[in-house]
DNA sequence: CTTGACCTTCCCATTACGGGAAGCTTTAGA
DNA sequence: TCTAAAGCTTCCCGTAATGGGAAGGTCAAG
């Protein structure tokens, strides 16, 4: 199977397996014409990693969970312990993120939106006391 | 006005500071060693652009504010549309993490989190049906 | 006069790829 | 059979917004 079914089959780009080879994550090996010839198990590393990426595990998060994954004697307590730190990350984010909509929502609901130059998201962020 | 007073004074890293001038968000005139001499409306703006960062906008959009900023003729509604636009990606954003966190909260929860190696995480990432 | 705190520029590293060039290989069709 | 298109390869550059650190000039204090 080559890089191209290979993408269709885990839904990645080319780009992104060659990229996933380069640092590790897979090692396809090669036919005699040098092309990269993929195994049933490579797609399903590949799925695997664009799944735990879509769930916004890093890579580095992905390169442990893709050797838990591979390691028959694991303790489900390791992957949810990598789990639960990204539970965090994510939990953190939500919060800076919804701090920053509540901000700028109530910023806004306050600016006019007219033809005139007064606005109160400026004088905010020039760092008025309103 | 040398760069460690503006850091204090905006609470921006020198570091920072010195790439705001050189992507031109900034012009501080030099003294004749060649530090950079800050001026009060060069404070004013790093402090301007530090409040930007923080509520999410790009270092483009904030190019654009601070030109709005500096524009006296300028319509408020110019200013909204920036801001509107700034929220429709903080809230998609949210949107994605709100999934991401409730599916891995999901395996989470289905997860032992024991010494033994069933793990319903690595399931779904592995593309199981469950 | 020296030491240490500043300042300068310059270059590399980060994250996770995407774009595109130059050049093979394979495949499909006339 | 010849050719053109499609697919593969490696390689190098660019992204966003800094942070780290080196090499070296400047300044203030003792």
């Amino acid at each position: 199977m080559n890089i191209g079914e290979a993408a269709k089959a885990s839904g990645l780009p080319a780009k992104t397996i060659r990229y996933y080879e380069e640092i590790g994550l897979i090692r396809p090996p090669r036919d005699a014409n040098g092309y990269r010839a993929f195994r049933e198990a490579d797609t399903h590393k590949l799925t695997f990693l664009g799944r735990a990426r879509s769930l916004g595990f890093s890579i580095e998060e992905c390169r442990r969970l893709l050797s838990l994954y591979e390691d028959r004697s694991r303790a489900s307590a390791d992957v949810k312990r990598v789990a639960a730190e990204h539970m965090r990350q994510i939990e953190q984010k939500i919060a800076e993120l919804e701090q920053m909509r509540d901000t700028l929502g109530d910023l806004m609901s306050r600016c006019q939106g007219d033809h005139r130059p007064d606005c109160p998201i400026l004088d905010n962020l020039a760092g008025s006391k309103g």
